[in-house]
DNA sequence: TACCCTTGGTTGTATATACAACTTACACCC
DNA sequence: GGGTGTAAGTTGTATATACAACCAAGGGTA
């Protein structure tokens, strides 16, 4: 009896899960673009926040964390990284507790030279998500950006 | 000059990257979930599974993956946590290499309990993305299904 | 039977992620 | 000035994820 309530409650889950599905796609969505990047040691995480370094100029941790929606740990142990990677580095405008990143030379080159392989990459998810998919993935974005603002 | 270039370069990947989104949409979805789960002590991730295990009372490792698009050695180590849960066992069937495994009688219940609280992030997630973007979010569902048959 | 190949699963290593706890610097107020 | 609180970052811990390397079992074939 109580396996019959059961199944029928894991049917409407596995049937409607927001979460399931969302997390499939990212999955094949992130492969599709660390396996394009991956010869230049860099992870689609990683470009993103360099190509977002690289259009602010330079920011904090904290104003990084409102932009790409991440949470400040994991933006702390990134930006370690990538500065290990010698793809940014500390600005001299710190102040305080306050610390500005900006991206180096050495970054803006690599930004430069994967820029067609992330074309590659973003062929291959639209010509698997169709046109319909892809604007569809920028109106979700932007409907959890409104909880996010920028 | 080379920083003018990477700069257009950047807009253009700001504007357009299908994986920083699908990536963002992941990251707040899934905190929808796992926050109303974690009174269970189980994830949205280990759900899923659950979830898919009591639908198809029991399967391999490698059928989980086919199903779920997960990594054989992501389903290896989940299985062994939820083992230690209790929710799930090796099923008596396995043959050589192959092991199956299916839900306890303690993962039913555990199923069943969480499930008001699965109701609750979906109405959430179903408010944040409205319904347009529930069914967008099917779409890229099945859109990423047919790359993975079942 | 012996060899080889494929398939299923585990383990090592590294990144990504989140929460909690902590440290530090600033701001504000008395 | 000194306490108090808040905001920025770091670090500990745990899960999720992927790739590579590995081991084991089975099957096929010479």
């Amino acid at each position: 009896m109580r396996e019959i309530v059961s199944q029928k409650l894991a049917l409407a889950m596995a049937d409607d899960c927001i979460a399931f599905r969302v997390r499939a796609l990212n999955r094949v969505i992130t492969n599709l673009y660390d396996t394009v990047l991956q010869p230049f040691g860099i992870t689609v995480n990683q470009a993103t926040m360099l190509i977002m370094l690289s259009l602010v100029g330079e920011a904090t941790s904290a104003r990084i964390g409102q932009v790409l929606i991440m949470e400040k740990s994991t933006i702390s142990r990134n930006l370690d990284r990538m500065k290990k990677q010698g793809w940014i580095e500390s600005s001299s405008r710190d102040r305080g507790r306050e610390q500005f990143v900006r991206v180096t030379p050495a970054g803006r080159e690599l930004l430069a030279a994967f820029h067609p392989n992330w074309e590659t990459a973003q062929l291959q998810a639209s010509e698997l998500l169709g046109d319909n998919g892809v604007s569809a993935v920028h109106t979700l974005h932007a409907a959890v950006r409104k909880k996010h603002p920028v």
